[in-house]
DNA sequence: CCAAAAGTGTTCGAAATACACCCATGC
DNA sequence: GCATGGGTGTATTTCGAACACTTTTGG
């Protein structure tokens, strides 16, 4: 930052969160990580998890502190910045800005209550965005961006695999891509298009037998993060 | 936000500013303005316009206002917002919180000096990003990721029109996507796939003669936001 | 043998590149 | 006319969607 017009403006001062949209993929949905708030405003009702940057704490260490005492899980998921928030009135008791970051994870055991006691659950994500279930602040306007963003780094990053559990095979990631986006793919092209694509699947030399049918190879997480050529969702390869 | 752990804990205060990266093409290059500190700290060296978001002012809204203070165009530039930055020790003088925005606009005047008196003026990016010019603060870092962020929207957004004075030429918005890009692009093929994109260019029946060869049509921006099918930078409609 | 899912091959059409060629203007 | 850049046509190639087909397992 700058100081402004030559002369020192006293600035407002601002209470600053981190605020973390968790997506999973559960019972072939997507959902998200949501705590029941214990406190006004909006007690009672659904939030995304969150809380104060600590004083020497940086925004991503906040982030990813958060997130470990949320899931439970230290640094496995992946973790990346959504954007930030500070409408002047977006919280009642003064000014605020959050910072909101997006986290993708694998089925996770279940939300852990950890240093945390307030009650955590994973909701599908599809109501909560339609509008109809209310959620505190702006979280939903926070939600809506959040799966945004998720649905157009499927198309162009390797983030889909953090999803998974390793080893996983080409149909669980494929399934990643459909529920994110919400439409069926073609197992053939799907195959294809990851297998070929240099750094994001690294074949463990193992497979899972299914409950029926031909056992699937197995693979882990490439090195690659970028996905080249991307995985375009728009209208084409997706079956019709 | 959410409050944590039940009770409340006594949030970080700290400042919040904005942060301005405005671009611009001149001169077959793509430049960014910059201001000269006057005070501590890092007086003297360059460092990006912004400044504290004020009370009861929204994060977009502060941008906004220091975009008109600092170019004095007033709501003519595309303006997004980056992400925030906010390491414990990236100001020295305490905790300051900073949310950047991107702005791009056509060749502009001339800095104006405006409201405020800084010494203004726009900087060819290429060297600020290569590191050898050091800025005050992170605003090197900034930087770098406005540019990746500015070079990934002309793939997919309309963004690049908004480099451009109205009217212009398709001539014109070639040199926004080769100087951005920093790569020469065909000039048969750039003009099928950008006046084909619904909504992109709109013309408005005049021409410009050049200095030399056959008039160009005009045209100005289109509603279209979003580019699909993307324009691919990837390798791909680049003349090799 | 049948069902079911994994995985391969092949065809067909759309789209992109590369480039030849024509157009409109100033000199 | 000729140089210069605007603009169109088009052959070739590449790539992806669709889908038939083969493989590997359990019952």
């Amino acid at each position: 930052m700058s100081e402004n017009s030559g002369g020192r403006r006293p600035a407002d001062p601002a209470a600053v969160t981190v605020d973390l949209v968790i997506f999973t993929i559960r019972g072939d949905e997507l959902r998200v990580l949501l705590v029941e708030r214990g406190n006004a405003p909006y007690r009672g009702r659904l939030a995304l998890p969150g809380g104060y940057v600590r004083p020497g704490e940086g925004l991503d260490e906040a982030a990813r502190r958060e997130l470990a005492e949320e899931t439970g899980l230290d640094g496995r998921l992946h973790l990346e910045q959504l954007r930030a928030y500070g409408d002047p009135d977006r919280d009642p008791r003064g000014r605020v800005v959050t910072v909101a970051y997006l986290a993708f994870g694998p089925d996770l055991p279940v939300p852990v209550a950890g240093s945390d006691a307030r009650a955590a659950r994973w909701e599908a994500v599809e109501p909560l965005v339609s509008g109809t279930t209310p959620l505190a602040f702006d979280h939903a306007d926070i939600l809506r961006d959040a799966l945004e963003r998720a649905r157009a780094r499927l198309e162009y990053t390797t983030v889909a695999a953090a999803f998974c559990a390793e080893p996983f095979t080409v149909a669980d990631l494929r399934k990643v891509y459909e529920v994110v986006w919400g439409a069926p793919l073609d197992p053939s092209n799907f195959r294809r298009k990851v297998t070929r694509a240099e750094g994001f699947l690294e074949p463990t030399g193992g497979r899972r037998v299914p409950e029926a049918g031909r056992p699937a190879a197995l693979y882990r997480r490439g090195p690659a993060k970028a996905l080249s050529p991307p995985l375009l969702r728009s209208g084409d390869q997706v079956s019709r």
